[in-house]
DNA sequence: TCCATATACTTAACACGTTTACTAGTTGCT
DNA sequence: AGCAACTAGTAAACGTGTTAAGTATATGGA
């Protein structure tokens, strides 16, 4: 298993099903890359989850709940745990169910649900905590911490990409390239 | 712990709700940094892959076909695409019936079926890939090309620790780690 | 030959991702 | 006050992620 220096393949073979199309392969595709290694990262914790039937998203709320301190809206539960709406939306009605969290609606505002852990819900928290903290060390022990902070770092840097302002310029570039490639490829 | 080169907010800050669990924040989780910039990235392409009605995943099915070489079994389909058998499967039929792919069973073994696409699928990557590489280009370019080949090295070696044997050893040293962590923490 | 075991998928069930449309409550303007 | 525009969240519909169980075919012995 000399998994050797680097590419044993050319970036953008030919492909003998369609012969005139140029298409990366997926060693050299971004999104799948991330995705392997947040898939490779999840694996780790997804047994300890599992013991205690949350889903990965689940543990997200109730981490969003402790870490940022008390009661949180359900708006404010979006951002921070990065889930859309009608996602959370249904995990919390799971949370409430199993009595993990409480919601009630403010007299101020009686469009928000306001969430919070129950006794229960810290309980949890507290019980998965410490194997989710030493996971994460562990990851970090073994890929190396000096590796882990340039990770960190540029995966930070790559995430703004995703604002709506860079994301604009981003489109803009690729639709130049685009049509400069159609003008040399096509006919 | 090493990471204390440039942190603006101490690692572990308590919590108010729970004032004896140590929980990281979500700016320090790995997972969700990797989760973000995929999601940063995918946002790029989904536009895209969008105007054809094409998935991501439905997207990856078709470029694996096209870059792998002519047909593929199911089983060959799953290694590539990254996609878990049972979703493979809609994702196969949803394809055929809109007749981007074929599907055949070999007599040398009926158990298997043989994936490939058909003229309207390779019509149908012609037609999306010049796009796709337009954007890869867009986001490496303005991403920086020196950091795309620094962070694609970083996640391939972030990848390896998802392999069995490596999974196993971080496991043994989380569960370690957690036991010590039980033993000095808990009252 | 026969049968246990393994292989290659598929089905089923439940949870989440994503987009679109909707409802209820709030705010601002007149 | 009265009504348009906005905000917070939910419902619905479709596709994928994940696990467990099921079906059909192959294979390796006894």
């Amino acid at each position: 298993m000399t998994s050797s220096a680097h590419n044993p393949d050319p970036p953008l073979p030919d492909s003998a099903a369609t012969p005139g199309v140029q298409i990366r392969a997926f060693e050299h595709s971004l999104p799948m890359a991330l995705l392997r290694a947040r898939e490779a990262a999840m694996r780790q914790f997804r047994p300890m989850l599992k013991k205690h039937d949350l889903t990965d998203q689940q543990w997200r709320v109730l981490r969003a709940l402790t870490t940022e301190q008390g009661p949180m809206t359900v708006g404010e539960l979006v951002t921070a745990t990065f889930l859309l709406g009608p996602s959370l939306t249904r995990i919390l009605g799971n949370l409430v169910e199993r009595g993990l969290i409480d919601r009630v609606v403010p007299e101020h505002d009686q469009r928000q649900g306001v969430i919070s852990l129950t006794a229960e819900g810290t309980a949890m928290v507290a019980a998965v905590a410490p194997s989710s903290e030493a996971t994460y060390d562990a990851i970090e022990q073994h890929f190396g911490p000096d590796k882990m902070l340039q990770l960190m770092e540029l995966l930070h840097q790559l995430a703004a990409l995703g604002s709506p302002e860079q994301a604009a310029e981003v489109e803009a570039t690729a639709q130049k390239t685009d049509v400069q490639r159609n003008r040399t490829n096509s006919q």
